[in-house]
DNA sequence: CCTGGTTTGTACAACGTTGTAGTCAACGTT
DNA sequence: AACGTTGACTACAACGTTGTACAAACCAGG
């Protein structure tokens, strides 16, 4: 049985107004009055109802935080530490999955989640920036770099640094034949670009040559597509001694495929990943790593949201890097 | 700019309920009327106020999923499956995290969601039958078996068969010393207690005795928990052969250990989980486990669920089994 | 051409909440 | 004693939608 504003309102012999003005605490009300009304919501156990709520107010207190899918690990803390900053301000989270669909982020983008939602935190893979001109003002927080310099608010980390940086700590122990895993050739692909970008970079100013033959692209970046670009890359006689994987699950498919060929870790080559996943701390090797701040990241997210939500809509858009740590392990270093 | 039912009507030179029945797909409307409309419609680009359609219907179209935490590896793969056979629906999923914290969980079932939602899909770990008799008739469905016998829907597993089964592979490859990792002793832990009882009467079928000292505890079933269990039995000098680890994490923590401590997996102590998530395909060695069918089980909790919101709601409560897997890998075969 | 039924559309109220405007009493100031 | 100010509360309307009740237009059959 749920009761509403009304009923609570008989029982305490009070308006209905009042007895919203104790729920919503405001100061200008007698204490007896604020008890007898509290007594009738506690015996009744009212609860507001919050389509009414938001219908009068018109805000839902919901934000929706869109990812390709919550099975990859990085998706999954990425969400777990936005739904607990998104905690921490009142508000709730709706996860949407988008499974990297160009036309289903379009839907999520163009606001199929409808009034429901008065934000969204936006982590899109196949998304341009000609699919957000047809934005209905929802206030909307984009993660990653996909869409580069689109009209929404950004949070980034800085791919490019941070993969020369992990490449250079490759070629920093001795490696000279460093192949890389998980190019993309779509024009949607602007991690994939960034991140090879990087590891071009460090190739360079090591007075190394890049080599086309030691990038294996991956179209997607689960466990199994890194597995069978290595053993591609393996297969097809270059023999790299070092890999550099564009995030940490194609890292450990690599390491599966390497273990399956009988080569050694880090011995005979050496696997560095990108993402700074849990797993990364468990497996055999644990894994080298570039580890983006994600709780940074998340609250960076929501306050930039909250921002637009609560501020100025038409402010220009702000973009705001969080940091990221370089994490070596057995994968590059041995035991 | 956001439009409603009457900008929409007075564009098209009708009511307000005339639009409503095209929307809602009424019948008796007159095709060219019905052209008007969905033109008017089309240009101004309307989507109905959900808020509202709430308000006057008394439904969301919203469910929950309330789990103890994202981040571990089953409940993102179930979190998957439910969004996805919540959205043949028609449903939007709200996801929840308890952090498998008593307090919390009895917030998230006595309807901290409050007229959001329409349903609550439940994962509990520290909650007890008695934590949910308080619930204002919102209806739930139950997941796993930590509830025994509550008054809500419940989708299980059979545990007790499924830790026996995987126990007997392991006494079935010549083990005798099979070890075990997460058993806990809180009233609360339902599953493990289930686990637990399967494993021994394995034991007991092999005529092989139930010893205490081979039974490690893990309050928290991560992987860095199954680690220590796995450093502690060894510690112990009780040399098992093989260990049943409670869930998968657990499982992969021990792997881990065991590699630390310099031992062979499967020939010095053979390894097998409980869960069947993505990982154990790609872990060094592959990791024996069982897998219960998840897509199964969101798709069952999502139907039961759909009946109890659309039924009858004072139907007895109804409990339906999903299947598992025994899926032997190299944990316990080798390669 | 009337009758009775169906089709197509409209007006109004209601869902539960909160913002606005207002009432009335108590208070302190001049 | 008359005044404005403040505190405590209430009545009413509105948020955008849909169910109910009803009116008008249409159709078929006699």
């Amino acid at each position: 049985m749920r009761h509403r504003l009304k009923d609570v309102a008989e029982r305490a012999g009070v308006s209905v107004k009042t007895v919203s003005n104790v729920v919503n605490g405001y100061a200008h009300v007698r204490p007896d009055t604020r008890a007898r009304v509290e007594e009738a919501i506690a015996a009744l156990n009212y609860r507001p109802n919050l389509s009414a709520r938001n219908l009068r107010k018109g805000r839902t207190g919901v934000i929706a935080l869109a990812v390709p899918e919550l099975d990859i690990p990085y998706f999954a803390e990425l969400a777990r530490h936005v739904v607990t900053a998104a905690a921490e301000l009142g508000w709730t989270v709706l996860i949407d999955q988008t499974g990297g669909a160009r036309e289903q982020e379009r839907v999520v983008a163009s606001g199929i989640t409808d009034h429901l939602i008065d934000g969204l935190i936006f982590s899109p893979l196949a998304l341009t920036a000609d699919d957000l001109v047809n934005l209905d003002g929802t206030p909307m927080v984009l993660l990653g770099e996909r869409v580069d310099h689109g009209p929404a608010d950004h949070v980034v980390i800085d791919n490019v640094a941070a993969a020369r940086e992990i490449t250079a700590h490759l070629i920093g122990l001795g490696r000279r034949r460093v192949a890389a895993i998980g190019s993309q050739r779509t024009p949607e692909g602007a991690s994939a670009r960034l991140r090879l970008d990087g590891y071009r970079a460090a190739l360079e100013e090591a007075g190394l040559g890049y080599d086309e033959a030691l990038v294996a692209p991956a179209p997607v970046w689960h466990r199994a597509d890194g597995a069978v670009a290595m053993r591609h890359l393996l297969d097809s006689g270059v023999r790299p001694d070092a890999v550099f994987c564009f995030n940490d699950t194609l890292a450990l498919g690599a390491l599966r495929a390497l273990y399956e060929a009988g080569l050694r870790v880090p011995e005979d080559v050496a696997v560095a990943g990108f993402d700074g996943i849990e797993d990364g701390r468990f497996s055999v090797p644990t894994l080298t790593t570039i580890a983006p701040d994600k709780e940074r990241i998340a609250r960076l997210a929501v306050e930039l949201l909250a921002n637009r939500i609560d501020g100025d809509r038409s402010a220009p858009a702000r973009e705001l890097s969080a940091p990221y740590r370089l994490e070596p392990r057995e994968s590059t270093l041995g035991r």
